[in-house]
DNA sequence: CCGGTTCATGGTGGCGTGGCCATGCCGCCA
DNA sequence: TGGCGGCATGGCCACGCCACCATGAACCGG
């Protein structure tokens, strides 16, 4: 009997369960939600104010965020308040801006050149 | 004259151009493709097997990769070979995979429970 | 020069995403 | 208990994403 061999690292499963992480963090509203309740929970009153959209976009935000399994949230009477599940988004924000980083330093040498 | 005080830790801006990366990180067979060439350049018609798709879809995949600066290209001859740009994307796989073995351990626990 | 290979691009259709509005549910308080 | 504030959900619409097909450009080999 022949083992088939692997041709990639992970299986399609495998790629589409971390994507479907990525995807989560793919909007910049999620994005700024993630940077403000990462030093401490907050409602989702006071976050549809920090994002300037409807209450309704905020709290759909907050649903993919917490399907997703970043963020758990905690009601407390008639609030709900939303903080980070995973402590480690900070080597996330590293490596996105060192992307960011790069990219700026290639498009000042394509202006200077 | 008074500052505005800001109420985000960093500007709208900022946080679209960090979602444009996360974004092109966001397909499953894109984080294939950045696994596949993780370790040494290949070209086109490699990674089209290897993903499984229209020779066009992979194709388009890694314009996505190319325009978020996450990879690199270099032509020779009639092909095309692509190389990661930035090498800490293994931060990020650890990042997306210590979500996914939290929220399994969530959904263990909430099996047993 | 010609056929084949490699790759990029435009077109198109289906489906998901993200915005707002309206509504419903729940807990609080007078 | 009735009204109110906080939040989630469904409906709707516009837009974007992603698959494939077809085509064209560039290069190589004969």
């Amino acid at each position: 009997m022949v083992i088939a061999r692997r041709r990639t690292k992970y299986s399609k499963l495998q790629y589409q369960a971390r994507a479907r992480v990525a995807k989560a963090l793919a909007h910049p509203s999620r994005l700024l939600i993630l940077d403000a309740i990462a030093d401490g929970e907050k409602c989702v009153c006071e976050l549809t104010e920090l994002v300037g959209a409807d209450q309704s976009t905020v709290s759909k935000h907050l649903a993919i965020l917490k399907q997703a399994g970043i963020i758990d949230d905690r009601k407390e009477g008639s609030k709900t308040f939303y903080r980070p599940r995973i402590c480690c988004l900070q080597g996330l924000w590293e490596c996105i801006e060192s992307v960011l980083r790069e990219n700026l330093k290639a498009q000042q040498k394509a202006i200077g050149q």
